[in-house]
DNA sequence: TCCTTTCGTATTTTT
DNA sequence: TACGAAAGGA
């Protein structure tokens, strides 16, 4: 049995209690994921709980990847047998791939990333509405958020009161009919028609409710209504919920979370047991009552306050730069002098920003002063260009009525189908009703398009159709890489790649796709079924397994990475940069209103720090192509003016620096101005 | 049909 | 500055 004596006293109750719904309150750094994955162990092994029966849900599948891991080492593999430990979206894969049927979706239906998704709506508004393709990131926004609130087309519809909110209703309608015909499903959908599955069908609600008697539920926080009511119904009655969370980490409200549903918990489960777990196992004091000093602005639901056992370490310095440059500059030769002088690693360091775009300037001095780096966040491996293509044809091997891979890939490598044959094309498929697809076996077709662009049409649909067949009949991978030889993509990447290089990088990636694919159709699921195709692909368009590899690089180089793409990660020595007004409250959050959230996502950033943490601000900085005065932070002011020390550029005046609060701030800002 | 130029615009992104 | 989308020429 796994020993319980390794946790503090709040930690192993939470681990014991399980008579009832349990709210585990985790502040960062607090244990959660041990409190998870030693519960997970505890229900098989002291209440004679079987594993098929417990499901632990998680939003990354990196997070349910390390809970896999760490239950792995917890308890023996013949008691984890069947055990759910995924992502919401697998997991709400997993019963439409069982009910397909009840949701009107035939065998071998796409999932549609937001590309896909994106480039249906364009596709519509353009076609359907010929309205201007301005606001579709606004369209695309509120059909996930409508989803995401469990709300029908047609609820939408009647609630419509503006222009938009129509025109962005009825889009939603289409969109969805559109999906249908493709046999596709999006994101969003992952989650919604489970929940309305479960709503409408008791029956097979009861189904579920058999298979997952137990759940547990990471970063609740993070949350949307959808998640929350899939949730709700699979426990009901029986209550058996452990859901952990920390309102203050709650960074994604943006994408639809609702940090209030830890409230909502209470009032749906009475009966709701709340645990705390304060003691902190990562930073020094000082960065902890920085956190907690400057989130305690922020309204709380439930009061909490990190402590820990490590002592107050050092100051958390703030530096302030004349301009962007500096900043990186100084950042660079930071990390290089500090890591000298405490025999540090280069992998001991973060530097964490709010926009992505900000780290191109620190990269380019990382590099003068050849420090080794990694880019976290960046386009990562399912969003290169060559990888969609694959993806693209693969998809249609399964599902030749999906209609986005089908305009992805029907002109690449270029078979001289354009606009113009596929307008023709797409009208015929409208009246027919049918898929594009299936258009081109249409006899009418040769009225409509031009006779070369036919025969190509139709020599890559033959194409499509030998390879899936011979899929079926077995020969799997040697099939794909015929067509992808057949179609002679590898002259095409040549052709379109800035240099030889960079085509046999690409060409290499989508060797390593064959490669992913082939592995998972030999490993066997828990249920001792080989993986099918579509339930590879379909795993891998939920970017699952594959991201492992590229993870594994765990050399020793400087973390980059966005302040959200750091929530759960931690490092001895941070540095936090542009902690400027308009960057950090972000200049479109002060404008909403959101003040709140960006604090936590700076609560966020200061947590994932250890043992020293370090912010810099700029006096100016290069705003597309021109010279803006910035001014820093208020956030700054928020922190405890004890426990910083400011340096850079007013250290001609060490006394004013000395001295403490926001009238100091002001006064170095005064004297610089007079300076320059 | 496809390649070039020009113009306009600018977070964060677990799946 | 820098990227992606519209427009225009071969």
């Amino acid at each position: 049995m796994a020993t319980l004596s390794n946790l503090n006293s709040q930690q192993r109750e939470a681990i014991r209690y399980v008579d009832g719904p349990l709210l585990v309150l985790a502040g960062a750094g607090s244990g959660k994921t041990s409190v998870i994955t030693q519960k997970i162990a505890y229900l098989t092994e002291q209440c004679g709980m079987k594993a098929r029966h417990i499901a632990a849900v998680t939003f990354t599948n990196k997070a349910a990847r390390e809970m896999k891991e760490r239950v792995g080492q917890l308890v023996d593999k013949r008691y984890t047998r069947g055990l759910i430990v995924s992502t919401f979206h697998n997991l709400g894969l997993t019963i439409i791939r069982r009910e397909y049927k009840l949701l009107g979706h035939r065998p071998g239906f796409s999932i549609y990333d937001q590309q896909d998704s994106m480039t249906l709506i364009k596709d519509l508004l353009l076609r359907e509405f010929s309205d201007s393709m301005d606001d579709c990131n606004l369209i695309q926004a509120q059909i996930s958020a409508w989803k995401n609130e469990l709300m029908t087309p047609g609820k939408a519809i009647k609630q419509a009161i503006t222009q938009e909110d129509l025109l962005a209703a009825t889009l939603y309608q289409q969109y969805n009919a559109y999906l249908k015909a493709y046999n596709a499903v999006d994101f969003d959908d992952l989650i919604y028609k489970p929940a309305k599955l479960f709503k409408e069908q008791p029956a097979i609600l009861q189904k579920w409710r058999q298979r997952i008697q137990y759940l547990l539920v990471d970063e609740y926080q993070d949350t949307n209504l959808s998640q929350y009511e899939l949730v709700r119904q699979l426990v009901s009655e029986r209550q058996a919920l452990t859901v952990v969370g920390d309102d203050d980490q709650s960074i994604y409200a943006w994408r639809g979370a609702r940090p209030e549903n830890l409230a909502t918990l209470q009032q749906d489960f009475p009966e709701l047991k709340v645990i705390k777990l304060e003691q902190n196992y990562r930073s020094t004091a000082r960065i902890l009552k920085a956190a907690n000093t400057l989130i305690a602005n922020n309204p709380h639901l439930f009061e909490k306050a990190l402590w820990s056992d490590f002592g107050m370490g050092d100051e958390i310095r703030v530096i302030r730069m004349r301009n962007e440059e500096d900043e990186a500059e100084r950042i660079a030769t930071e990390i290089l002098s500090h890591r000298l002088n405490n025999r540090a690693h280069y992998k001991d360091y973060a530097v964490l920003y709010r926009g992505n775009h900000q780290s191109r300037l620190l990269e380019i001095k990382l590099q003068s002063y050849q420090i080794p780096y990694q880019l976290s966040g960046g386009t990562s491996f399912f969003s290169r260009t060559e990888i969609k293509d694959a993806m693209a044809y693969l998809r249609l091997l399964v599902n030749p009525d999906d209609d986005a891979a089908f305009l992805r890939v029907v002109n690449v490598p270029r078979r001289e189908v354009g606009p113009v044959t596929l307008e023709g094309l797409s009208k015929l498929a409208q009246q027919h009703g049918i898929s594009l697809f299936s258009a081109i076996e249409l006899d009418t077709l040769d009225q409509h398009i031009r006779e070369n662009s036919l025969l190509n049409l139709r020599q890559f649909a033959e194409n499509i159709l030998h390879t899936a067949e011979c899929c079926t009949e077995g020969d799997t991978i040697p099939a794909i890489k015929q067509l992808f030889t057949r179609v002679d993509y590898e002259s095409w990447l040549q052709q379109n790649c800035s240099s030889p290089a960079q085509a046999e990088r690409s060409l290499g990636n989508i060797w390593l796709l064959i490669e992913q694919l082939q592995r998972m159709l030999d490993t066997e699921t828990e249920e001792d079924e080989p993986l099918t195709l579509n339930e590879a692909i379909g795993k891998l368009i939920l970017r699952d397994i594959l991201e492992k590899q590229e993870e594994e690089a765990e050399e020793d180089k400087v973390h980059l990475l966005t302040m959200h793409a750091s929530k759960g990660l931690e490092f001895p020595h941070v540095f936090l940069m542009g902690l400027e007004e308009d960057i950090l409250p972000h200049r479109n959050s002060i404008e909403n209103n959101q003040i709140e959230e960006e604090r936590r996502l700076l609560y966020v950033a200061i947590t994932r720090a250890r043992s020293t943490l370090a912010m810099t601000y700029c006096a100016e900085r290069k705003q597309f192509g021109e010279k803006l005065e910035t001014s820093p932070s208020r956030f700054l002011d928020e922190l405890p003016e004890d426990d910083l020390q400011w340096e850079g550029l007013g250290q001609a005046n060490p006394e004013r620096n000395k001295a403490k609060g926001k009238a100091t701030l002001d006064a170095l800002f005064n004297d610089l101005s007079d300076d320059c």
